[in-house]
DNA sequence: TAGATTGTTAATCGATTAACAATC
DNA sequence: TAGATTGTTAATCGATTAACAATC
């Protein structure tokens, strides 16, 4: 009874490799305290957001003290399993592909892409940053083996849903899908797309409002863009 | 008086590259017009909110006809500036660098990253797919001698601020920010921050969450995650 | 005309912000 | 104790959803 399970905002989800990060640093730094306050100013933030993202997270503070940053640090492991590791694969290894493969950040957040996987001859056997590229043939029994939960999907648009079939074939339960497309899968798999082109277009729509509001003349309730 | 300047929302934003590339194809299949429901099915939304968002695009349909694709298309276009085509640099020709200088998808959405710009000299006077990677301290010249508007910041953390010092200085109105730094810059340039950990952390928490939700003994209101 | 689809108005939901009480 | 900081409760804001009117 009462275990209250507040379900936490997707909002809230998204802003916590920032904390995440700060509070590691600080935490390399030395200090074992930090306030609202001070994580806000560094990351841009209000500080009442700060304190309602670390209480639905589920990280208490004391009143006057401030926030343990090794405390909060391990809250946000268990929340994201980063201490266990997740561990992933990667299909299509393109450029894209690669950068991800390679990229040095989702360490920090404990996915630990292992192997890439692609139909490429050429691209077949070859290692990168000592990460080792499998005939996609091999995928299901190596994850299987391996017991492997994430799939980082970085095919072609075409190829998506024959990957992303072979990833639920192989056991897989969550799929980091970088293509544009939509995937039909299992309900007992987790999707999460990523859309470059969504960021482009606020920038750009931003860029746009930003020249009219300075073309336009004065005076006009030109208020906020955004 | 009464233009009514539709602000637009930040989720609308987001799903814009979504509709403009189905409207896209469908356009080119030569379909001239096309449901609120049509659309919906196939990205995975509810026709209401697709109504919704291009309403407040400055799309209008016709009761019992739909939506004409080119109009729609064209009224993205002016939207994101994409017939007039943003023209971009990217700063910091690492991996991601690379990759994102490369990519496909934001030619379509009216991006144009036509050239690269580094400090390493192993990298400077290299060609990657046609576009060439200058010395950074070109990049002012160039960018006030083409009328660059767009900076996407691909560099070390540890540079980020730096680089960023440099686009603003070289009159660049809106930066691309793939580090995890928060920039300092006036307030006349746009910054739009992009972190592929919080994708990371949506499919992560997500994850857990629905291993708990079939470990747990059923009965309990496990309700839906997130 | 009848039916399908858009567009509008209202209701709901969730996230952010504000005000202030609790507490080390 | 007094002051600083967290935590809670309420108010506001915006986005989504629902119901239905308008219209080709």
């Amino acid at each position: 009874m009462s275990e209250k399970k507040r379900s936490l905002g997707l909002p809230t989800i998204r802003r916590i490799p920032m904390y995440y990060r700060l509070l590691l640093k600080l935490y390399e730094e030395g200090h074992s305290v930090v306030s609202s306050s001070f994580l806000a100013e560094a990351l841009g933030l209000e500080s009442i957001v700060v304190r309602k993202d670390l209480a639905n997270i589920g990280i208490a503070g004391k009143p006057k003290i401030g926030f343990d940053t090794r405390e909060s640090i391990q809250t946000i492991d268990t929340l994201m399993n980063s201490r266990d590791s997740n561990e992933a694969f990667l299909i299509g290894v393109g450029r894209l592909g690669e950068a991800l493969l390679c990229y040095k950040g989702f360490e920090q957040l404990g996915l630990h892409i292992i192997a890439g996987f692609d139909i490429d001859p050429e691209k077949i056997g070859n290692r990168i940053q000592g990460k080792e590229v499998f005939d996609v043939k091999e995928l299901p029994r190596l994850a299987q083996r391996m017991n492997i939960q994430i799939g980082v999907l970085c095919v072609a648009e075409e190829a998506a849903q024959h990957a992303a079939d072979i990833l639920v074939e192989a056991g897989i339960k969550g799929i980091w899908n970088f293509t544009p497309s939509k995937l039909n899968v299992p309900s007992h798999v987790v999707v999460q797309r990523e859309d470059l082109a969504e960021g482009l277009a606020v920038l750009t729509v931003k860029l746009n409002q930003q020249k009219q509001a300075l073309e336009s003349p004065s005076g006009n309730n030109q208020h906020s863009l955004i």
